[in-house]
DNA sequence: ATCGTTAGTTTCAATTCGATAGTAACACTT
DNA sequence: AAGTGTTACTATCGAATTGAAACTAACGAT
């Protein structure tokens, strides 16, 4: 998909896919936020090839989204965390998980609650300035000039 | 990536993914969101070759994200216009976009402005019970049981 | 000394992708 | 009437990516 082109577009969703548009990143990433974070842990949980895994990490650790750390030195042993970037992904998580929940939802499914008053976690996706939901009110797009 | 098991999944993450889980499918439902309905105008605009679009249209119209409208009998010509589950995917696509605004920022980029009241947009996702941003508070996760 | 664990690499076949060219069904122009 | 343009594709084929399986390195435990 011609990343490096994509990457100069200017739309910031397709910048943002221009690393993470695959599944595994992004199923890497919310087992990341699950608390994952060994390479044995990701190939347990995903039944992804470690070649898969290697270069899926790699990517994500290029692009800021993870840090690698060495947790031993003898065998040297690494571990992926999640960064300022990886944690700043959780809504996009969420708002896909919400979608997935609305129209794919037949089946049991995980659910999340607010640890602190044990209520159901409904995300919604709202502009913050008037706090009406996205898609709720008309919207017009503005292109950068081009000077 | 076996989109058949990953379905049955319990994760709702990983059911959307199932189908949107590519660059090009999401690129084009953002563009359906921006106006497009035609073959030919998400190809110039994507500059993705024609076998990849008829593949993920017709992937997309399959799931139920758009549909198919026949706009000419003679000669037969259809659009894709977005189904009620294709607008609802519009959450997601802000909170990319915004993600990619954060952390790939650089240069000029497309900005959306409320139509009404002419202030910027900025998409934060919130859990709608409590309002708090998605992230700021801990989060108990559930399995669905077995039984 | 052998087994198990962790984090990979190597190899190779199968699938998918991307580019280019071609097709079908017309409308429009000369 | 013949040629050109538009739209929505399909066909073909080489290149790149993916996935499965086996293997390796560096230990620690028994």
């Amino acid at each position: 998909m011609d990343n490096e082109n994509i990457s100069s577009d200017s739309c910031p969703i397709a910048r943002s896919l221009a690393f993470a548009g695959d599944a595994w990143s992004i199923l890497i990433l919310r087992d990341a936020h699950g608390g994952l974070t060994r390479f044995d842990q990701f190939r347990k949980s995903l039944g992804i090839a470690p070649t898969m895994l290697t270069r899926r990490l790699a990517t994500l650790t290029e692009e800021g989204l993870l840090e690698k750390r060495r947790y031993s030195e003898h065998p040297p042993r690494e571990e992926y965390l999640l960064t300022a970037a990886g944690r700043d992904f959780l809504p996009v998580l969420f708002m896909i998980g919400e979608w997935g929940r609305q129209y794919r939802g037949g089946g049991k499914l995980v659910r999340f609650f607010d640890a602190e008053n044990g209520t159901e976690i409904k995300a919604v996706a709202v502009d913050e300035v008037t706090g009406a939901k996205i898609g709720t009110r008309p919207i017009r797009m503005v292109m950068p000039d081009e000077s």
